[in-house]
DNA sequence: ATTTTTGAACTGACTGGTCAGTACAGAAAC
DNA sequence: GTTTCTGTACTGACCAGTCAGTTCAAAAAT
């Protein structure tokens, strides 16, 4: 009873065939853009065939959408793990938080290309993988909320907050602030970075001290 | 002396024709991207046609370029704008960065296709006009980076704080923050989301009351 | 053990359509 | 009379998707 370990429906080859081509076109995608990435690109980078890209995925789109389902996947699972984490240690809601965007800041640092074409992608209209982002977006983002109305529920945190839209903000504040120092100061550490956000997660930006 | 109120060269007649472009390609590209969009869509949508589009712009992405110019040298003077009022008023750094939250809102909500566009574009390496967002990008963020070093100078601020770092992460929160605003609960008042985002800004999240 | 067959995986030349940019003569606007 | 815009037609490059053919490892037959 042998059995492949990832897709059920897929051989050990053709698994790898595909890895493959989520790693070229993720880049690619990123650099350029999903309507100025050709297949082609894709399937040279790959070092793969263009017919072998249609092979594995009906379409460009597809393509697509899976890598974007593939990409969130890994990002949810990190920051449930973060959360659950403190938990266990017994620590609060605030720890938990400080987890999440040290595990929010640990994805952007290894897969800084995918979260750059989340991004660009995320608030589009009118675009065939729309409903997908709506998923992934909400998987993503139910972490926070949930680790927000846990805190409010135990009196952790303030009742007056607006959970959705702080929820968003953290996120916002996170993906941004990462992206910038990937960008702009790649040099810096990544402790370096998460203590700046805590500080200012935690309101210890005005009042000196 | 009369003076045209905008770009010298232009006569009055050909500034609004161009205005009309950005307005078409400003939402265009922000629902499909800049290389989806194609120029017989922006001068269609704009009422002209083709070759007015080359009559006035050398070629698509210098259209694209100057949109960007324009719109972020609408925000930055804005945001100075705010950051100088309240200083008039005699208010701190604190209420000088809560009033750039607010006229960053006031911003998206009045501008969104264009906030949406650029947020898209920026992180992407590799394009032609990489180096006019870095430009427009550092314009407006110079602004609260200002801001927070002369918090820290008069010590409101915290000696701390990066600043750099702390500007990204503040850009960050009010950009994702609104887009999700604009995006997915579209019927909540400006008020309303600037009172969120306050609470969260002077830390008013955890510790209850 | 050797040969034959099978089929999933892959290849790459080709096609039909799309699109940026050009050309330009005539019409409007100023 | 000069500037700006229109409308239509055209070109050449580019590109998503197709498909007939190839590869090869493992199963079946001998």
């Amino acid at each position: 009873m042998e059995r492949s370990s990832t897709t059920p429906g897929g051989s050990a080859r053709r698994e790898a065939t595909r890895q493959k081509l989520y790693e070229a076109a993720v880049t690619l995608i990123a650099e350029q853009g999903f309507s100025a990435t050709t297949v082609d690109e894709i399937a040279e980078r790959a070092g793969v065939a263009k017919g072998t890209v249609y092979y594995n995925f009906a379409s460009k789109s597809v393509l697509f959408e899976e890598l974007l389902r593939h990409g969130v996947g890994l990002l949810t699972a990190s920051l449930r793990e973060a959360a659950e984490r403190t938990a266990g240690e017994g620590g609060g809601k605030v720890d938990a938080l400080d987890a999440m965007v040290r595990a929010g800041l640990v994805f952007i640092d290894r897969y800084p290309a995918f979260t750059q074409l989340y991004v660009a992608e995320l608030w589009r209209t009118n675009r065939a993988w729309q409903s997908t982002l709506m998923v992934v977006r909400q998987q993503a983002v139910a972490v926070v909320e949930g680790v927000l109305r846990e805190g409010v529920a135990n009196g952790e945190f303030s009742e007056e907050i607006d959970v959705p839209l702080t929820a968003a903000a953290l996120v916002g504040m996170v993906l941004v602030a990462a992206l910038d120092w990937k960008s702009f100061q790649p040099e810096r550490s990544l402790d370096d970075v998460h203590s700046a956000l805590s500080r200012l997660l935690q309101g210890r930006v005005s009042g000196r001290r």
